[in-house]
RNA sequence: GGAGGGAUGUCCGAGUGGCUAAAGGAGACGGGCUGUAAACCCGUUGGCUAUGCCUACGUUGGUUCGAAUCCAACUCCCUCCA
């Protein structure tokens, strides 16, 4: 590994954050000269972010906790245009509506990993839609549009991935690149910002707005990418059985994000571990070092030390603590995520099926159903195999009908 | 504008008149083994007021006792030519 001088390279290095620089050497010098501005822009197409983002906050972060000043670019404008890069489809355009809907529920995220305000290097966050929508199309085409070479356009990966296997590609996707290079040397203009960072599948865009900076302003700007997550044995991380990995709490309980974390792959601990919480590195190494049924302490930590960044400590233990008495108490505990019903349905009895979906350990009837048709279904820690229980006053215990999908998904029902 | 190829379930991908809610794979969910891990094994995987009914193979019509499958028109995509 490379050895760097300034504390924001080494550091991210050191956890294994980088995966492409554009000119180590460079930036080393210029992030151990002075402060920087870096930034990283983010699209605003589900109303939350994930964890899938999540590496690219933390760099984010390391950078503000360096010394530097972070950039969150919301991709109003951008959004607009949809980034074709790793995908396979043209994604659906958003409405106006549903993208400033977006933009304010993502936004509050931004704050618990970072801190705003008016000092040197407080966090920024701005939003693209105010330069790009403003543009004007034929100055736009003869200022920058004249520095972009389709020659070389074609051969980018996320261009090339799509004509490859004979997807289409609109014009307006293909635009998304000059838009995010532009909104670089826009950012260069405004802020001084000297450095994009992103996920290793926005190299060719970031390279094009280096690029772009330079033609224009015979600027020298950098590109740092991180790999993308995955987990050892391959997979494409940040699901879990209801979907994606939320980072707002109204999307995804507290204890639901605990637990995706808790579910790691033995083989993914240290990484996370260095990656995902600000524990110190021989700490680190020790907890990786477990071994066997040992490692599941680890998990634990590295599951109350990310929540606790994206949620705050106390919530965090609390995750914990429900986990703890759920799984290692075999107990009820009164914090698992519940969903109110109404107590005039338990009545005249409610069905079990219809409950569960109730719950969202099913999606449909029939899947609850299955659910019970294949013993995984339990209420108040009793399996059910008979789909024609109904749910009445009498199963209400200590305030809370207990249901179970498996062994790991549990839901209170509250009258 | 011309010629050819294509559109199938969450995704990939078979199927070219009835045995097709549609092979196979991936993914997902459940069970087993374990450590709330991985790997592996087993099961399930359109919906519903459920021995039946409804919806579904790009869209709309047609042929037929019967269509994802045949015909027509349309939409969109790809390739080559202009």
């Amino acid at each position: 590994m490379t050895e760097y001088k300034s504390e924001f390279l080494s550091s991210l290095a050191a956890r294994g954050f980088i995966a492409q620089c554009t000119d180590e050497t460079g930036l080393d010098a210029a992030a151990n000269d002075g402060m920087i501005t870096g930034y990283i822009g983010y699209d605003c197409t589900a109303p939350s972010l994930h964890v899938g983002n999540l590496i690219s906050i933390l760099m984010l972060r390391r950078l503000q906790m360096a010394g530097h000043r972070p950039i969150v670019v919301i991709g109003g404008g951008t959004t607009k245009v949809g980034d074709p890069s790793g995908k396979d489809d043209s994604r659906q355009l958003l409405s106006q509506e549903q993208i400033d809907a977006n933009k304010q529920t993502i936004k509050a995220t931004f704050e618990r990993f970072l801190s705003f305000g008016d000092g040197p290097n407080d966090a920024i966050l701005v939003d693209n839609d105010d330069w790009l929508s403003g543009l004007n199309y034929i100055e736009f085409l003869r200022d920058y549009g004249r520095h972009f070479s389709i020659n070389r356009m074609l051969g980018f990966e996320s261009v090339k991935l799509r004509l490859d296997r004979e997807q289409p590609l609109s014009f307006l996707e293909f635009n998304y690149m000059i838009l995010q290079a532009y909104d670089f040397l826009e950012l260069n203009r405004r802020y001084g910002c000297s450095l994009q960072m992103g996920g290793s599948d926005q190299w060719g865009n970031i390279v094009n707005g280096i690029e772009l900076t330079r033609r224009c302003d015979q600027k020298s700007v950098f590109g740092l990418t991180t790999n993308l997550l995955t987990t050892s044995s391959g997979a494409k991380m940040g699901k879990t059985a209801q979907g994606a990995v939320w980072l707002n709490e109204d999307m995804l309980s507290v204890y639901d994000y605990w637990q995706f974390w808790r579910n790691t792959e033995d083989a993914d601990i240290g990484r996370f571990l260095r990656l995902f919480t600000e524990l110190p590195m021989d700490e680190i190494a020790r907890l990786e070092a477990l071994d066997g049924a040992e490692l599941n302490d680890a998990k634990k930590i590295l599951a109350t030390q990310a929540t606790a960044m994206c949620h705050g400590l106390e919530a965090a233990q609390k995750a914990e603590a429900t986990a703890r008495e759920t799984f290692e108490g075999g107990g009820t505990s009164e914090d698992l995520p519940s969903i109110s019903i109404d107590g005039a349905r338990l009545t005249n009895g409610l069905g079990l099926l219809e409950a569960f979906v109730i719950a969202g350990l099913a999606k449909t009837n029939s899947e609850a159903r299955r659910l019970v048709q294949g013993g995984g279904a339990r209420l108040n820690d009793a399996p059910q195999n008979d789909i024609g229980v109904s749910l009445t006053q009498a199963d209400v215990v200590n305030g809370a009908i207990k249901l179970s999908a498996g062994k790991k998904r549990h839901v209170l029902l509250r009258p």
